[in-house]
DNA sequence: TGATTAAATCGAACCGGTTCGATTAAGCTA
DNA sequence: TAGCTTAATCGAACCGGTTCGATTTAATCA
């Protein structure tokens, strides 16, 4: 592998010209310039990350962290992410904490110790711990999906509470009163948000929500398939369940067709947040999906953005937040 | 952040000693190594990656390309691949071609710069401009999913022809004759082998297969879709339909319900590779799928020796296939 | 106890770039 | 043409480790 100093031997100048050169083209003459032109040319010299990212303290990856890189929501924005950074030189670097904390630490340690140029991360904690932890990274950071009171930095997300909101309406609409969500982890903004939009428009309707129909699914499969079966082995039992998140949302159409209720004739069902295939799934689910596209381009751009003005660093933290969108489904019914 | 040479001081030994005591501490007298470790833990000494990887002209870092990280089976292997690499001081780069060649090997050099460990590769790729590259890489590589000829590299994959035959038997079975096969791309060997499979099984039942009952779905999800419509306009429709790869049989399920064609009812469906929430898809797809946690073992442990053992440069690649498990559903009816 | 050998430690070069103050060359003014 | 500015280029230190031959120290043996 051909280096600098192959290059500045062949054009017969200092290695810091070339170097120059290829950082600041304008401050080198024109002759020079061609003649470290030939030479890169002709030894084939391409300048080695490695090398760059320890003499300039800063490399030219940028951290893509989340709990679950299967889901297709972190999916989208991955994709994004990773073009918009590809046109800007950059190169993404993909983690799965599998929503762990102590992964994610571990993972966002090691980027920076690759000194990544910045991170894009979705947290997945909340406690004083976790935010020293994230207030003291010295890198560029956009933080998306979990809005986590307390961390200082750029925030990309969906309006959660209307959301939640959006999806009650609907069912209220539909002539439901008995109407059952399945929450997330009480420490998720999203999770919290979501049921607040739903409570708020249940009180707001004037309908009474009784406890039992308020249970926690933890936004995964297994907790959200217990969740459900509590629900629907009740005697008195929901004439429709709102899914907090997709995971909650398909445990409890598992459980549904486990106990032989038919959805939506039984039981309405809807979700918020789309799975793969949903357009196959029977029923079509009702749900509000995030604008996943919208929302990876404001990531990728605002991170950008961030590391290469980096005197902006005291630019204040801002927050994104989009209207998510009504996805009409079969899984509803008047009733 | 603290270096070596500030550990070197702090304990009075030079630096090469705190270097060799950490990378060999046989060979560094008890009492310096206690030295050592007190100044390291005094100053808060973690090494730098990068200078180390520069130095050395190895990283500890593994990459992981695949066409498609969001997809259950890519993701199965890399989580695999992860929690061995982790246990072994290694460190995942996960990466997305996207399926194109090209990003592939752009994603690839990019890799090699960053002078990774070795690779783990799902091959996008078969022309000899393709080969060649990749015969070129000089790192240690294992090759999974797509089993490309003329790679000479290790190999991880499941018997296609195997899950071609075991589904087409079954359908067989229960009486089927008039059964399509939904196909992907001519140069991939997972698509060429299940359609080896099947075809196969219908000549050896001695059922003849008509031309229109075989059509290409690229593995992608609009040409599935179009295949199948092609398949459903028919005059003469199939009896049962087995899609060559989640994708296209789940966009055949969806065609088949918009045109108001019942499965297992009217036709049969069948399909190779999981996806998520199946279990939640009515009806619940007959399907062959393959043993990711198998392979991503193999896959992982493969590599962790080509790696370790770089001597082993002349052991032959090898090629581990594994067999496939059937798995029944409910979209195959008996005729 | 001096010679021999092995073990422990060190110094300096190196990996391949960047950066910045110093030096030289070129251009302009009086 | 001397004197001054600006542009172009250079040299050396630096980023933070590793490596290996050289040197010092300790152990072994005659």
């Amino acid at each position: 592998m051909a280096t600098i100093r192959d290059v500045a031997k062949l054009a017969d100048v200092s290695v810091s010209t070339v170097s120059l050169a290829l950082s600041n083209p304008a401050r080198v003459s024109q002759k020079t310039l061609e003649k470290i032109r030939q030479a890169i040319a002709a030894v084939g010299f391409v300048a080695d990350p490695l090398a760059q990212s320890l003499a300039r303290g800063r490399s030219r990856m940028i951290g893509f962290v989340v709990g679950n890189v299967g889901n297709p929501f972190f999916g989208d924005i991955r994709r994004e992410l990773e073009n918009y950074a590809l046109d800007h030189q950059h190169f993404v670097v993909v983690t799965d904490s599998s929503g762990k904390t102590d992964r994610e630490r571990a993972l966002v340690e090691h980027l920076i110790g690759l000194k990544t140029a910045g991170l894009a991360l979705a947290p997945s904690g909340y406690d004083q711990d976790y935010l020293d932890f994230i207030a003291g990274l010295n890198v560029p950071v956009v933080c998306f999906d979990q809005k986590v009171v307390g961390i200082e930095r750029d925030f990309v997300g969906s309006d959660n509470y209307l959301a939640g909101a959006m999806l009650t309406e609907h069912l209220l609409q539909l002539g439901h009163r008995r109407i059952a969500v399945i929450t997330g982890p009480s420490h998720m903004h999203t999770a919290t948000e979501r049921y607040r939009g739903f409570a708020d428009t249940m009180a707001n309707a004037g309908v009474e929500v009784s406890p039992n129909f308020v249970v926690d699914g933890q936004f995964t499969r297994t907790a959200g398939y217990e969740a459900a079966m509590r629900l629907l082995i009740q005697p008195e039992r929901p004439t429709a369940i709102l899914g907090a998140n997709n995971t909650v949302a398909l445990s409890a159409l598992q459980a549904m067709q486990e106990l032989g209720f038919r959805c939506p004739e039984d039981i309405s069902l809807a979700m918020i947040d789309n799975v793969q295939w949903s357009s196959v799934i029977t029923p079509r689910i009702t749900m509000v999906v995030q604008d996943t596209h919208a929302l990876g381009g404001i990531i990728a751009r605002r991170l950008m953005h961030r590391i290469t003005n980096p005197q902006g660093a005291v630019e204040p933290p801002q927050d994104f937040v989009l209207t998510p969108k009504f996805v009409p489904g079969n899984s509803c019914r008047r009733i």
